[in-house]
DNA sequence: CGCGCGCTCGGG
DNA sequence: CCGAGCGCGCGA
């Protein structure tokens, strides 16, 4: 037999199929070792045929990959292949997709373990009388039945192999799985459903829409909705993908899912071992998990026969992907969905601007929790006019309702979340005598100074640098710190209140896959008074004492250059507020900023989500922004500034072309330096483009995937969260 | 004249 | 992607 193979090498050259001959049992979807230009590499059956078009005196064999099943279902290899042609990557870089990166690199196997079991009555065993290890271990045999070789070698040394060299046992190799969460709790308790939540999931299963949308308030119950739906589907011997952000993927939740779920649920999470990873992986291909349940990549679950695919938190940027190919977990999700002829459900308090009005189209179904379960009123919400401040010669971070709610909350031993989205003590470092700011040398941004290491940070490359004792352009010894992080909040905190515990949360302070967690912890069993974090303490965490939740500096996302900046901050605020008054007392938010007029802000303090979407919706017809036209980066970057620019003018050419052959699909296009010149040595160019026809966009992906080569990186971008 | 490096090409 | 093959430039 011939197989068509793509060899896993993620490079445009090599990405056609090669013909191969192979055994009769091979087929599509398997694994294979493939001979390839002198040495052997990794390969995918895509198809298998009789004859081939290739000289067959040519053609070399492929050997299989012992899996015990092939490693991608035909559901993946479809799925594949229309990734690849949507986003013009590599075929093996879509396949690689539905992978876990353990079994590519081959550096774990699954782990196995020898077992012993008698093959004849022990009364037929004849044995020296010497070998007594042999008679205990055929004893012990005889008595429990199949056991594990290593068990039997600790109790009677040398027995087994005795054994099995005179015929009397057989030895089986088996594979035995890794069980990432055996230890936790497994309790689990009675669900009953509100009738909004029953109503809820009846109408998930009687609408015909594909895609179901649940917009319920925090604490409305969403998640025993999906619980529901997949306990449902698991009784009809259906599987589940339920996805959630990175950052949810919390031990509580985990604990949660297992206790009701057990052996069903395989876990998909970065912060698994390898070898975690990929035994969850082979328990979902083999069907002996029917549940997945991890973030964005876990839409690439090897699943068959899907009953439901779940994305929570709809509107979380985590579901884009940041690398080739750029793909976004909901396109994935429903073409599965359609696929399977299954439902999609989307849930989120706060949906996205576009989710939002598909629904109220009537695209997708559209389902409203408004009741909060446990009826207890959402944590007032005030705003800290910061103008107002600063005219009272208050410069500090904290307004004068912020410290006083502080000291409320203090004194009556209960715990506060401050939320401000800035690691590290300063913003910049500038020399007050010539203006001059400490810039990192491998990109084209100011340092961050972190005053727990006395050093400077790029936090787009990473890069360390020692502080400056002095200006080095002119030698001035007059430096100043601005813009405040979330270490410098901390100390003046500390300064204000020398007898609060404090806690700072951060990418600088949760090193380690459990980092988050030791903190939260910390917070959780009140060994703190106060959490002082970034955008990482926005999600999901119950922490019954927290009557206060502190907003520095609301302002920081409502002023980014992106025109979802109104709907992150509206997220953000909702769901950082939601951190407040999870208990019996009630929970207060301070808010602080320096335009207390703004729209969103006030619908964000009222809660008025409908209100909300109705001014943002008409200010993107107004704009023609998103989701009225789509807006389009070519993002051009390389080392090498000159083969840079070369192939951005290879692109710009193209582009430009397609965009002077169809102006009308095109609201607007421009090419320029990205706000952004350099991030880890690679110089970065653009070409900007905003489209009202996108029937153009198959045809720049083509010019980008045309104009990219081995120095340099073209890549599209669609509404891109963040245009740096 | 000979070797070394850089580019091009092919891999089944 | 990676190695083979080949062309041109420089040194003895």
């Amino acid at each position: 037999m011939i197989a068509e193979v793509i060899v896993d090498i993620a490079a445009s050259e090599t990405d056609k199929i090669y013909d191969y001959l192979c055994d009769d049992d091979i087929v599509a979807g398997s694994r294979v070792r493939a001979p390839f230009g002198g040495k052997t590499v990794a390969g995918f059956v895509m198809r298998v045929k009789e004859k081939s078009d290739y000289p067959v005196v040519r053609l070399k064999r492929v050997y299989p990959t012992p899996d015990e099943l092939p490693a991608l279902n035909p559901e993946c290899l479809s799925l594949a292949e229309k990734l690849t042609a949507r986003y013009r990557v590599p075929k093996a870089l879509a396949l690689r997709l539905f992978l876990p990166t353990e079994m590519r690199t081959g550096k774990v196997r699954e782990l196995t373990r020898n077992y012993a079991r008698l093959v004849c009555p022990l009364e037929e065993i004849k044995l020296a009388k010497t070998a007594k290890n042999q008679l205990g271990a055929a004893t012990y045999l005889a008595e429990h039945g199949k056991t594990d070789c290593a068990y039997l070698n600790n109790l009677f040394a040398g027995g087994v192999s005795g054994l099995e060299k005179k015929g009397y046992v057989e030895i089986t190799r088996e594979q035995i799985l890794r069980d990432p969460y055996k230890t936790l709790d497994r309790e689990d308790k009675l669900h009953t459903l509100t009738p909004d939540q029953k109503r809820a999931v009846d109408t998930i299963k009687t609408d015909s829409r594909t895609v179901q949308l649940v917009h319920g308030v925090t604490g409305s119950g969403k998640t025993e909705i999906y619980l529901t739906l997949i306990a449902d589907c698991l009784k009809e011997g259906k599987s589940s993908i339920f996805l959630v952000p990175e950052i949810s993927l919390t031990p509580q939740m985990l604990a949660q899912l297992r206790a009701r779920f057990g052996k069903n649920a395989a876990i998909l999470h970065s912060g698994l071992s390898a070898g975690e990873r990929f035994d969850e992986w082979w328990r979902l291909r083999t069907g002996e998990a029917r549940i997945a349940i991890g973030a964005r990549s876990a839409v690439f679950a090897p699943m068959e026969n899907i009953g439901v695919i779940i994305i929570d938190e709809e509107h979380d940027s985590s579901y884009a992907s940041e690398t080739a190919p750029r793909y976004n977990t909901f396109d994935v999700a429903y073409l599965r969905a359609k696929t399977n002829g299954c439902k999609l459900v989307l849930g989120s308090a706060t949906p996205s601007t576009d989710t939002y009005k598909r629904a109220k189209d009537g695209e997708f179904s559209l389902i409203r929790l408004d009741k909060r379960i446990n009826q207890r009123p959402l944590p007032e919400i005030v705003i800290a006019d910061m103008r107002r401040e600063v005219r009272r010669g208050n410069n500090s971070a904290f307004s004068g309702a912020l410290k006083e709610e502080l000291e409320k909350c203090l004194a009556g031993g209960k715990q506060a979340i401050l939320f401000l989205n800035r690691r590290g003590y300063s913003q910049t470092v500038i020399c007050k005598e010539c203006g001059y700011v400490a810039k990192c040398e491998f990109c084209d941004v100011s340092l961050t100074y972190h005053r727990d290491e006395d050093c400077l940070k790029c936090h787009y490359c990473g890069a360390k640098y020692g502080m400056l004792s002095a200006c080095p352009d002119c030698g001035g010894k007059k430096l100043s710190y601005a813009g405040t992080g979330t270490e410098r909040i901390v100390a003046d905190l500390q300064k204000l209140y020398p007898a609060a515990r404090i806690l700072r949360m951060d990418n600088d302070t949760t090193s380690g896959k459990e980092g988050h967690y030791k903190i939260l912890k910390t917070f959780a069993e009140k060994k703190a008074d106060i959490l002082v974090g970034t955008q990482m303490i926005a999600k999901g965490h119950d922490f019954p004492s927290v009557t206060l939740v502190g907003i520095l500096d609301a302002d920081m996302s409502l002023h980014f250059s992106d025109y979802r900046s109104g709907e992150r901050t509206f997220q953000l605020i909702t769901q950082v507020a939601g951190r407040s008054g999870r208990a019996e007392e009630k929970g207060k938010v301070v808010l602080q900023t320096f335009d207390p007029e703004n729209d969103v802000l006030r619908f964000a303090i009222a809660y008025d989500f409908e209100g909300f979407y109705e001014n943002e919706i008409s200010l993107r017809a107004a704009m023609a922004f998103p989701p009225f036209s789509k807006i389009v980066r070519v993002l051009v970057t390389g080392e090498d500034d000159k083969k840079t620019i070369e192939a951005l003018r290879e692109v710009y050419i193209a582009l430009e072309k397609l965009y002077t052959d169809n102006p009308e699909k095109f609201l607007f296009f421009n090419k320029m330096r990205a706000p952004i010149k350099r991030i880890q040595n690679k110089f970065r160019y653009q070409v900007l483009m905003r489209l009202c026809d996108t029937s153009v966009l198959p045809e720049i992906y083509a010019a980008c995937a045309e104009a990219r080569n081995r120095d340099v990186l073209v890549s599209v971008e669609e509404n891109p969260t963040n245009l740096s």
